[in-house]
DNA sequence: CGGATTTGACCGGCGC
DNA sequence: GCGCCGGTCAAATCCG
């Protein structure tokens, strides 16, 4: 202890990194020590030792103390390490920054010229921005990445295409705070006023605007998201709290469709549906409806973020294309996920019509499957991308089964699917090492650039092949995913105290915080699976399966089994780091039949 | 005892 | 208009 302390005296020089770094050091060495007490004593042990022993033991212990100021020089000379690699880290994270800034003000002053010329080109940009998970859309890399990093302009910090819709309860707004949704429709229009730059104001009008057009063509349907998972627990622990409030045999099915409502907030509109798929029992399907307008807890943020983007898919979809513009099979790339967009009439999801469901089909429903291969999915790629196969439909279709959509994760790899799921959260976790590695630097640097192309082999056509800095530098500039993997990598890494920090620095957006990349570094957040926080209990407590759904990932990475990483402001929920029990008793509620 | 679940009843949309 | 069906309500029940 005194010599971890004393250690960490040596090297603080005020930099967290370093004195938890020493302070990990010591205790590492401390702990090692112990274990060999007899050969080398403890340091401590050293230093309380009395000096009235034989001078055998005089001289043991004069040894000992040169052996732990030697031990002391290397800590010193591992700290200066550290010191040299993290001034090389925050130097080339500077770099990055300003050929950041330097692309935002390029885009700031061309959104500004256009702004001038023309409100309506704006608002057509915008909703590009809106839907920049866009389905039907033909992908035009260079807009993609403008529009993705348009938002950035607006001091809104680093953002992401996924955030464009869903900005719901940034600040910890609670629905005390908000305004009452009477429609539901509008519950993902809760944008708290406070924080409202113009961005956000445009924001709400895209979304309103988008939202009233899916009204117009659903006037009473939200859309869904369907996620089917392999699941032998009677619930998916997505991480959120639900109640059951009511259950039903469906035709065509004999498990018993239940009913659940979520509880974090009272007036929360989201509702979920969980049912077991009759062709395979092992199969659980879970249906979403609706945006949550608090503040969610960190665990259930990956399967809202998700849910949101498929949402936002469905809405985008349906808002910027009709069905006569939908082609009938078109996919898209954004940010290392791919997009399948096929029409009703086109390829029949096979996973896709499940009967139980059918119900539902009039709403715009979209499937995540979260299940093994799917055929047209592997064969057309054996990347772990995410998989969207959507099938909206404007029109009342019938009600089966044409009139939904399905993202099929094609990946029998669970890691994979945890991956595709949240797709910085799948970043981070394939490249934890830039987390846990203390050498955090060019070779990190190299690796997350490695393993993002990796991912995003279907882009990689738009990005440098160089395996350098210089080429991970424009991968970071030129995609916002990447951005954002990185500055969360940097925020865990410098800003200290990320790892397992669930407390979030603005205690209610851990995750939903906005991120202006090299400028406010909030919201990258860590939650290791041994993180003993109210916030991860929940998953392990109620082992529903969130284990395999959420957080599945090999067995090697068991220490940042719940890496999670989050867009910032890319969620449709904000997380609250507060204590959150999730999905609690719900999950036994449908293994009871009627 | 309070909260969650169960379960039959009820309501509204949709197809015929 | 009628029946079917999905979705929701709410009283009864269960459970910690």
């Amino acid at each position: 202890m005194e010599l971890a302390s004393e250690r960490s005296g040596d090297g603080g020089n005020g930099l967290k990194e370093e004195d938890s770094a020493g302070d990990d050091d010591g205790h590492h060495k401390q702990e090692i020590i112990v274990e060999e007490p007899p050969v080398t004593n403890t340091e401590s042990s050293i230093l309380e030792a009395p000096p009235s022993t034989s001078p055998n033991k005089k001289e043991e212990v004069v040894n000992q103390l040169e052996t732990a100021k030697a031990e002391m020089g290397v800590a010193r000379e591992e700290n200066q390490l550290l010191k040299t690699c993290l001034n090389k880290i925050m130097n080339e994270y500077r770099t990055l920054e300003m050929q950041f800034q330097d692309i935002l003000k390029q885009q700031g002053t061309k959104k500004n010229a256009d702004k001038g010329n023309d409100d309506k080109h704006e608002e057509i940009l915008e909703e590009a921005d809106l839907v920049s998970l866009c389905l039907g859309r033909v992908p035009r890399s260079d807009e993609k990445i403008k529009v993705s990093n348009k938002p950035l302009k607006d001091d809104e910090g680093l953002t992401l295409g996924l955030e464009c819709k869903f900005e719901t309860s940034k600040s910890g707004s609670t629905n005390e705070a908000l305004p009452n949704n009477p429609s539901p429709e509008n519950s993902c229009e809760v944008v708290p006023k406070e924080e409202g730059g113009e961005s956000k104001e445009a924001l709400k009008t895209m979304r309103s605007d988008t939202e009233d057009e899916v009204a117009q063509q659903n006037p009473t349907k939200k859309p869904r998201v369907c996620v089917r998972a392999r699941c032998d627990t009677p619930t998916m622990n997505d991480g959120c709290q639900w109640r059951k409030y009511g259950q039903k045999i469906s035709k065509g099915n004999p498990c018993p469709r239940a009913y659940y409502r979520c509880t974090i907030a009272p007036s929360c509109p989201v509702r979920k549906q969980v049912q077991r798929c009759v062709d395979d029992m092992s199969i659980l399907f879970t249906t979403y409806e609706g945006t949550h307008n608090h503040t969610l807890p960190p665990s259930a943020t990956a399967m809202a973020s998700t849910t949101s983007a498929a949402a936002s898919m469905l809405l985008s979809g349906s808002s910027t294309s009709n069905s006569a513009s939908i082609p009938s099979t078109a996919t898209t790339n954004l940010q290392g996920l791919n997009f399948y967009l096929s029409d009703g009439s086109k390829p029949r999801q096979l996973y896709l019509s499940n009967p139980a469901l059918s119900s539902s089909l009039s709403h715009p429903t979209i499937t995540l499957d979260l299940t093994t291969s799917h055929p047209s999915a592997s064969s057309s790629s054996s990347s772990p991308f995410v998989r969207f196969n959507s099938n909206y439909n404007n029109n009342h279709q019938p009600r089966y089964p044409s009139s939904s959509s399905s993202l099929s994760f094609s990946t029998s790899n669970s890691s994979e699917i945890a991956n595709a799921i949240s797709w910085s959260n799948g970043f981070l976790n394939n490249n934890r090492n830039i987390l846990s590695s203390v050498n955090f630097g060019r070779q990190q640097m190299e690796n997350m650039n490695q393993s993002y192309m990796q991912k995003n082999n279907n882009n990689t056509s738009l990005l440098p092949q160089a395996d350098t800095i210089s080429a991970a530098t424009k991968v970071i500039t030129a995609d916002p995913a990447f951005q954002s993997a990185l500055a969360a990598a940097l925020t865990s890494f410098i800003g200290g105290g990320g790892v397992g920090n669930t407390r979030g620095s603005q205690g209610g957006n851990v995750v939903g915080e906005s991120l202006s990349l090299g400028q406010k570094m909030k919201w990258g957040e860590v939650f290791p699976a041994s993180n003993n926080s109210n916030s991860s209990i929940s998953n392990n407590k109620v082992n529903g399966c969130a284990s395999s759904f959420l957080n599945k990932t090999p067995a090697a990475n068991t220490q940042t089994k719940n890496l999670m990483f989050l867009p910032p402001s890319s969620l449709p929920f904000s997380s609250t780091p507060k204590s959150a029990s999730a999905s609690p008793a719900a999950d036994n509620s449908d293994t009871t039949t009627n």
